[in-house]
DNA sequence: CTCGACTGTCATCGTCATGTAACTCGCGTC
DNA sequence: GACGCGAGTTACATGACGATGACAGTCGAG
């Protein structure tokens, strides 16, 4: 895919976004890639400014930048996410760091996914078309943030977990592994893929670190005298979460 | 290991690795940090130097540094990018500064990532890791990635491979092994070939151990009850899978 | 400041995947 | 039938890999 040489400029129209960014040369950065790769291209210098242009040019993803001038990214999402007229609109925030607390925050406020910099351009657009992909298949889920596996039940909205109704309290990692292995059931994520999804790029983790993890998951269950999920090691090539089937 | 050299197994293949550095120094000691992760190292002193190396030694990931002679970091990231055959390499530029005009500049010029002197052996590490994954990755398309033999299916996605629906657990050389002969029903491939294909180009292992390996393969299916994959010997070339006709 | 939660790394240990040699077997030719 | 070559199979040593426990560093709350 990445690898298309005869692509012609706006091959498919793919849709508007709007880019949130106060700094002029990360602004054009991001512009001239989304607008290579046939996106059509607005952008907003301060908070105040893109929820005006949320509304007049109704995007169909916001990239939203944390650190904007007047209202900062945090609060700009949580207005759009208030409002229903602009809920359903797919919201990418960009930050400069990555803040556990952060991720957390961003997610109960309703951000749809989160890219830190420095982030490739390659990255970037692949978030973008994600989320736009998920909107355009199913138009309303923001609350659907909530994944079943059997007795299992993962609720990112609330970061919260439950087995058999039980909930189990969980740390941020431990969460975010258990939610990116239950949500693809079956799939194999290695160790750099799992590094990759959850620690995000700025993590600089052994791949091991990702087994203690694991570990400490099942352990929290087994203390709470609750069948720990089917998580799987599958030797030599990483782990995965068993299908109900 | 009577006719073998008693040491010199590589770990773990991961992959190679090109240094674009001139100093002597800080390339023996990315080299060193690699080598001990079990990347395969080689190195190029100027511009010129390192587009020669890309061509012959097909790397899987380059290391650049900007200020090297002859051509500049800049340069030869733009001369990759722009050769279709270069092109899906990914390029990690090392800057001295943190100047983001430089960061900017890098990824329009197509660099996939970028660390900032000094950085820690770790961090390099993980940011060539998540690179070439990222490649490896996006080079396939998922749904190619299942293979379909009459009764037989092989899902790398799963990493599971099934005869008749019901799962039969190989190990990674079973599985690639499997997967590359079903890939293509007819063609016969030699043990050297198989070897090439599967175990990589780094260790030196005996052809005959591909036949152990298929006998496992065999093995594990009859031990399943099921019947086993049309892996046909053909004697004194190789091995071949049956084409379902 | 102190405490505790969370995280990342290392060392250790048991298990299993792997590579190799040795032996057996089948199939051809003389 | 003896022989030779190549492939199938077995047995075994090795070390690669994963689970787990211990420990240190970081950060935020109080």
């Amino acid at each position: 895919m990445t690898t298309n040489p005869p692509r012609s400029i706006n091959p498919q129209r793919r849709g508007r976004v709007l880019v949130v960014e106060d700094e002029p040369d990360v602004a054009e950065l991001i512009r001239y890639n989304l607008v290579k790769e046939g996106w059509e291209v607005i952008t907003a210098g301060s908070g105040a400014d893109a929820l005006k242009r949320v509304r007049d040019a109704r995007p169909d993803v916001v990239l939203l930048d944390i650190m904007v001038p007047q209202l900062n990214g945090w609060e700009v999402c949580r207005r759009l996410k208030e409002d229903p007229d602009t809920r359903a609109i797919p919201v990418i925030m960009v930050t400069g760091r990555v803040e556990e607390g952060d991720k957390v925050l961003g997610f109960e406020l309703g951000a749809d996914d989160y890219v830190t910099k420095p982030f490739s351009p390659r990255e970037l657009i692949a978030r973008i078309r994600a989320v736009a992909r998920r909107r355009a298949g199913s138009e309303e889920d923001p609350k659907r943030s909530l994944i079943k596996a059997g007795e299992l039940e993962i609720d990112r909205y609330r970061f919260e977990v439950r087995m058999k109704g039980r909930p189990v309290e969980l740390t941020p990692k431990e969460f975010e592994l258990l939610a990116v292995l239950a949500k693809t059931p079956g799939r194999v994520f290695g160790r750099d893929e799992l590094l990759d999804v959850v620690w995000g790029h700025d993590g600089f983790v052994e791949p091991r670190t990702v087994d203690v993890h694991l570990a400490r998951l099942r352990r929290k269950f087994v203390l709470a005298k609750l069948p720990p999920p089917r998580i799987e090691t599958v030797r030599g090539v990483g782990y995965r979460f068993r299908e109900p089937a």
